[in-house]
DNA sequence: AATTATAGTATCGAATCGAAACTATAATTA
DNA sequence: TAATTATAGTTTCGATTCGATACTATAATT
C-alpha cells in the first residue's frame, strides 16, 4: 500500500530530475547522457574513469558511450589519457571547465534546495541508502558504490587499503565511486 | 553534508530505474520514453490524457511526443478518441494490452521488492512526498499531482468535487494525476 | 608462437528530440 | 458577424542517441 506510493514518488522525482538535466544541458548544447557521463567522471576513482566503466554505470554499450565521450572531449570538457600499464586503456579526466559545468548542473537542480532544511534528512538518507543497496543487489549489475562500503576496503592504523589492488587509499579516495565495488556478503 | 548524500543516492536510483526501464522496453521493442508515456496514461485522469499533457509531464515538446504516441497506437497499446466538446483535442486511453504491459513493467523493477518489508516505509513516504512537493513548486512547471492534494478539490457529504471543472469526482478519481493540479498556497 | 580475450573506436540503420511549418478548430476581438 | 489570434495536434527536417556489428590494437592464455 504505502510502498507503491514511495515507488510512484521516486518515479516522479526521476522524471523531474531528468527534465531538469535536459533543460540544463540545452543551455550548453549538451545531451542528458553527456551530463550524466561527465557527472560520473567527477565522482569516480582512478580505477573507474574509463569508457567501459562509464557505459556500465549508465547501462549503455561501449560503442554508444564512446560517441558521447568523443563529443565531451571535443568540447574540452574532458581529456583522454592513455594508461601507463595497459596501453589498451584510456582514462577520462574532466577538465576544470568540465568540473565547473557539473557543479553548476547540480546547483541548478531544484533537488538540493528542496532537501535543505529538511528535518528528517539523516533518517531519509539512511532509508534511501538501504533501498539503493537492495536495488543494486537485486538487478545483477555492478553496484558502482563508494569504497567505504566495499568488502575489499581494509582499514589499518596507517589508513585505508584496497584489498583488491593492494593500493593505499586516502580519506577522499574511499568516498569515490568504484567499478570493482562489492558489498560485504 | 547529509543532503548532498541524499542527492547522490536519488540520482543513482534514477540511473538504475532508467536502466531497468530501458532493459524492460527492449524485450518488447519499446523505447524508455514510450514506457514512460504509457505509464503516465495509466495514472492520469480524464482531463489529462492528451498528447499535450503527456509532453508537459515528461518535459518534451508536443511534436516529439506525438511521434512516440503514434508508435504506441500502432502497437495497439493505446487508442486515440476525439474529444466530444473540443474537436481539436484527442484523448489517449491505454488498451488492456497496454495496461498489462505497464503492470509488468512496474513489477519487473527491483524497486518494489527493495521497498517491501522496509520498516520505516511510512516515514520514508512522508519525507519523499514533501521533497517531491518542494521540487515541484521550485521548478516552475505544472505539478502533475493527484487531486486529493489539490486546492481545487472540495469535499462534501455527497463526495468530492473539482472546483475548477465543477464536476463530481469519485474516490478513485482523486488518486489520479491531474494536469490542472495546484497545491494550496 | 598461436590463440583468445579485452579496451576502445568506427560505421550503419532505427529511433529520439527540438524546431519549424502546417492543418483544423476554438476563442477573441473589431 | 467577420477577421484575427490562440490552441491542439501532426508532419517534416536535421542533429543526435542507441544497439549491433565489424574493426584495430594490446594483453593474457595456451
Amino acid at each position: 500500500m504505502s510502498d507503491t506510493e514511495v515507488n510512484d514518488v521516486l518515479e516522479r522525482l526521476c522524471n523531474l530530475l531528468r527534465m531538469e538535466t535536459r533543460a540544463f544541458g540545452q543551455k550548453y548544447g549538451l545531451q542528458p547522457v553527456q551530463i550524466d557521463a561527465l557527472t560520473y567522471l567527477t565522482q569516480c576513482n582512478r580505477y573507474s574513469n574509463t569508457p567501459q566503466a562509464v557505459g556500465e554505470y549508465l547501462g549503455l554499450t561501449k560503442g554508444t558511450i564512446s560517441q558521447s565521450l568523443k563529443v565531451l572531449e571535443q568540447k574540452s570538457l574532458l581529456r583522454k589519457l592513455p594508461d601507463e600499464q595497459d596501453k589498451r586503456v584510456v582514462h577520462l579526466t574532466p577538465t576544470a571547465k568540465g568540473k565547473k559545468l557539473i557543479e553548476n548542473a547540480i546547483a541548478d537542480k531544484s533537488l538540493a534546495p528542496a532537501l535543505a532544511n529538511s528535518t528528517k534528512i539523516t533518517e531519509l538518507a539512511s532509508v534511501l541508502r538501504s533501498t539503493l543497496r537492495k536495488v543494486q543487489q537485486m538487478n545483477k549489475r555492478k553496484a558502482f558504490a563508494a569504497c567505504h562500503t566495499c568488502r575489499f576496503n581494509e582499514q589499518s592504523k596507517k589508513g585505508y587499503l584496497c584489498g583488491l589492488t593492494q593500493e593505499p587509499l586516502s580519506a577522499q579516495d574511499i568516498q569515490l565511486i568504484c567499478r570493482e565495488h562489492e558489498y560485504p556478503s
